[in-house]
DNA sequence: TGTACATCAGTGAACGCGCGTTCACTGATGTAC
DNA sequence: TGTACATCAGTGAACGCGCGTTCACTGATGTAC
């Protein structure tokens, strides 16, 4: 792109959508491109629900600045990647805990933490695909924490505590929350991966799936 | 690289591992080659488990050949994938059957179904994911046979119709064949899925996770 | 049986593109004096 | 209060790399005559 204009002659009177100069934040506000560049890479996962679709020149595009002013605030793409990952996985803890918080008893809570968790994954289908079928990049050592993916594993805990919650109350099969837990996780999972692989296929309503798994595996 | 070897000096002693130039196939026995590139690319598909892996650059490196030479056998790289999804499809359709058929009842069968399933999707991790868990890439628009996509319901009608024959035996649940097949789908499918994206996770032993599927939504 | 030729399988060079990364820079905005 | 200057946020140009794609080509192998 010429710098000035380039053909005088029929003025920039028609030129393209206008370069749109970004407005440049100011000292000590830097942070704010940041969350930015967080935006923009987190609409190019849900647009395409893989990690390799957020290169550099795309989120710089997305967000309408030059490429090379990444790196003022990430050392490569893998850090902005961790850090919508990080934040999409704080939002479905916060969607699964609030929906459990207005239900009326320990069986509905379950019912209203699983029908919120796959409500999220089909809802954003892209980061779902991201946060829980894809292999991460950096992903194969396990995380400084412990035994355990971390981030994922809180939004696990949350199921464990509310079978458990419905064990305690009386209302499920007696057995092993941990267990009865990761085999409606595995379900949960499956309803809402399958379903965006194969939308073509004649599902049936998701709480009627919902449904089947709560009462096959913990008896509520 | 040059042509004739460059610096004479020294001889060619010690150069690379030797260019191994391909030993060409006979006339009318080019297929041979459209085989080794989709082994070829199933090898990049299993190692990733990344459709985006397989580029025609690496395909050609894999298999020996050069780059341009692939288009004697494919128009593109959607076509050697799809030619690799193909096949594998038809690997684990066989797997299940062969498994089936060894099995001496219907319960038993479902369940050797199911085994074959898992194990198939975690010996295959790579090519498990690109089969259930990806968009394919020109999947969006639902394939010409019919209202659902077609190699993967073909495994699924195996699934219906093992718990079709426990129905008809009197083994299971009284229930419609095909809502309980999909729910034990969607936990086969997070079974596998799940355990190989986090797989720091303490899951239970995969039989365990099948019997508890089998038991809850089936009752054998 | 011999020979010219068509065909088939595969190659090497070249191109434009998008990408990651570096570098020196620009210019507005605070701040020390 | 004014001014010189450091700092911060972001840019533009350039580079090498891997990729997809095209093109004319090479040379072995069958086959027609």
């Amino acid at each position: 792109m010429p710098r000035s204009a380039g053909k005088q002659s029929s003025a920039a009177a028609e030129a393209p959508p206008a370069p749109v100069r970004r407005q440049r934040n100011r000292r000590g506000e830097g942070g704010r491109l940041r969350t930015e560049l967080i935006e923009a890479a987190a609409r190019l996962l849900e647009a395409s629900g893989d990690a390799h679709a957020v290169t550099l020149t795309a989120v710089a595009r997305e967000a309408g600045i030059a490429t090379p002013s990444i790196y003022r605030h990430f050392a490569d793409r893998d850090q902005i990647i961790e850090a919508v990952v990080a934040d999409r996985f704080q939002r479905l803890d916060h969607a699964l805990t609030e929906a459990m918080a207005a239900a009326p008893g320990p069986a509905a809570a379950l019912r209203a933490c699983c029908d919120a968790y796959c409500r999220f994954g089909l809802e954003h289908p892209g980061h779902y695909q991201v946060l829980f079928s894809a292999r991460l990049p950096g992903h194969s050592a396990p995380p400084a924490g412990g035994l355990s993916d971390r981030p994922g594993a809180r939004v696990f805990g949350r199921l464990i505590a509310a079978v458990q919650a419905c064990i305690d109350a009386g209302c499920a099969h007696p057995g092993e929350a941990a267990f009865m837990a990761v085999n409606v996780w595995v379900a949960l999972h499956g309803i809402v991966s399958l379903r965006t692989s194969r939308p073509n296929h004649p599902w049936p309503p998701v709480a009627a799936l919902v449904a089947a798994a709560l009462s096959g595996q913990v008896g509520v």
